[in-house]
DNA sequence: CCCTGATTCGC
DNA sequence: GCGAATCAGG
């Protein structure tokens, strides 16, 4: 699919509001990826952004460097879009909505464009911590072989628990948080 | 591993 | 102009 203008405006918004490249794509949809979101961030000359998520310094290479590409072309499409994540459902509680955004739109594209910004919100609720309901959380002594042993927390506290979401054979904890313990494996090495 | 934006260059 | 592949970083 083309950038039509709308969905040109669309990517302006979404990109002056902070909002990454794999966002926008996911917000624009149909076959849309972060790269072809990137791409065309830089041919509209976008660049500085409301929030500099990270990295931000990019040294520009004095002359140029050996960047070179095999020349297979390999131009297999693929339609994949990143999968949506593991359900993880919390209980849904009452949300107050940053109503700036649907304020200044006119015309038939209002009603549009607040479609997107739910969607865009429903991406950051997978993206924040998880959250087990206070009805699922278990103790310790209900840990098992397939029970996530992620401590949620102070262990001194008497609210203190355990994830004790479903986690793989022989794995200790479920998926989202074997990622979660990666990430930090990752920050403490060296 | 997950992710981020930046860049190049064949199309 | 477009965007996949790649690079570089968190």
């Amino acid at each position: 699919m083309g950038w039509t203008e709308e969905r040109v405006e669309l990517l302006k918004k979404l990109w002056l509001e902070g909002l990454s490249a794999s966002q926008i794509a996911a917000t624009l949809g149909e076959g849309v990826t972060r790269n072809a979101v990137i791409g065309k961030v830089h041919r509209l000359k976008l660049s500085g952004r409301a929030k500099p998520t990270s990295a931000a310094p990019r040294v520009r290479p004095s002359v140029r460097p050996p960047v070179r590409r095999p020349v297979t072309p390999q131009s297999a499409g693929r339609p994949a879009l990143p999968s949506p994540q593991a359900t993880i459902s919390t209980k849904p509680r009452g949300m107050p909505m940053s109503g700036s955004a649907t304020a200044a739109v006119q015309g038939a594209t209002a009603l549009k464009i607040e479609e997107e910004v739910v969607r865009e919100v429903e991406v950051v609720q997978q993206q924040a911590e998880l959250v087990i309901p206070v009805e699922q959380r278990i103790s310790l002594l209900e840990l098992n072989e397939h029970t996530c042993k992620w401590p949620i927390g102070d262990p001194l506290s008497a609210d203190f628990y355990f994830c004790g979401q479903h986690s793989d054979e022989g794995r200790p904890y479920c998926e989202f948080h074997a990622r979660r313990a990666f990430h930090q494996m990752e920050k403490k090495k060296r």
